[in-house]
DNA sequence: ATATATTGCAACATCGATGTTGCAGTTGAC
DNA sequence: GTCAACTGCAACATCGATGTTGCAATATAT
């Protein structure tokens, strides 16, 4: 019964996650229909409906956290951390599709885990320009900004792109762009 | 009094478009005490919600075709066009920053029309692909969905860039990309 | 085999959003 | 100045979503 309640709590929470992407006022009634379980389970597991939510972007930012850390952001060269990371986030990009950004500003403590990470990426994207990877001129938030935008392209508008494609995919109209030489 | 009732019906609108971008649950309470009339006035004008959303898209699309056509996509040089296009777009963007994509499956008529703005604007990028100005290797498909990504990002993450610097970095990093040469 | 935990189901209460109506006051057009 | 249109305000009805509880059935662990 263990397992089964943590199946069907990891179920509960894929299906949101996918339903609250396409509309975020989806109903937890239609949550759990989705998710082949009676909406009073759903109320025992998550107090609340911003309960749920919380454990949503919570499994998100865990899944994020692992990326974040086995990129190597600090460490490895920067055209293969950038390739890790990649690798890693779009495929969680792809499970959660929520977003993180809008829906957590009740949250401080969300809020906080996605501002640290949101951190270490901006700092990675600085070292990229130090490092002389990126162009002199470009400024750094915009490079990031760059970066968030065609990940979230990839992962969602081509979504049967597999995740070392879409990963060259990004990483190339990131550094040399689309057009010609 | 005609006049009257068009700003104000006019400023229920944008600051819906706001405020539902922000939260696509917003109430109609919310949205006319924001617009600075009562919420019966809203009414009036709009018999559903749903009536107040397609007007809302409508003024968007009405926008955005107008943008179309001033671009002269078909006619105009490449580079030129995609240049007018993105210093018109990105003011639309901003001005209406609801997601049609997402907001509209109800309503057909206005999905057609959506529609058909994007296979303009698809058409313009397999133009600029058999015509030299992007790399032969680069899907047209995944080059729509990038430069829409950039228009957005750059729209709504970086407001205070103004629409003529917003186009040459969105222009700048769709062709160049960020990384050295 | 038995105690324990979990589930589905039905029923209920509550709350906020939606939409309507009547009325009085105000504003604009002529 | 008069008339028509519009507005704000209060009140009302309705509806769907939320959250709770009791109970019987079922699965789990030991």
């Amino acid at each position: 019964m263990r397992a089964d309640a943590a199946r069907n709590l990891s179920s509960v929470l894929r299906t949101g996650a996918r339903l609250l992407a396409e509309d975020p006022s989806t109903s937890m009634a239609a949550i759990a229909a989705a998710a082949g379980v009676d909406r009073t389970t759903v109320h025992r597991r998550f107090a609340n409906r911003e309960a749920l939510l919380r454990a949503v972007f919570q499994a998100k930012l865990d899944s994020a956290e692992r990326v974040l850390d086995e990129a190597r952001l600090t460490e490895a060269p920067v055209p293969v951390a950038l390739h890790r990371y990649l690798e890693g986030i779009i495929p969680v990009a792809r499970e959660w599709p929520v977003d993180t950004r809008r829906m957590m500003q009740k949250d401080p403590e969300a809020s906080a885990r996605r501002e640290a990470q949101s951190a270490r990426l901006s700092a990675f994207i600085q070292r990229a320009c130090d490092e002389g990877y990126l162009r002199a001129d470009i400024d750094a938030a915009w490079a990031r900004a760059v970066l968030d935008a065609l990940v979230d392209s990839i992962a969602h508008r081509f979504p049967a792109v597999d995740a070392p494609q879409a990963a060259d995919l990004v990483a190339d109209a990131f550094l040399r762009g689309l057009g010609v030489a």
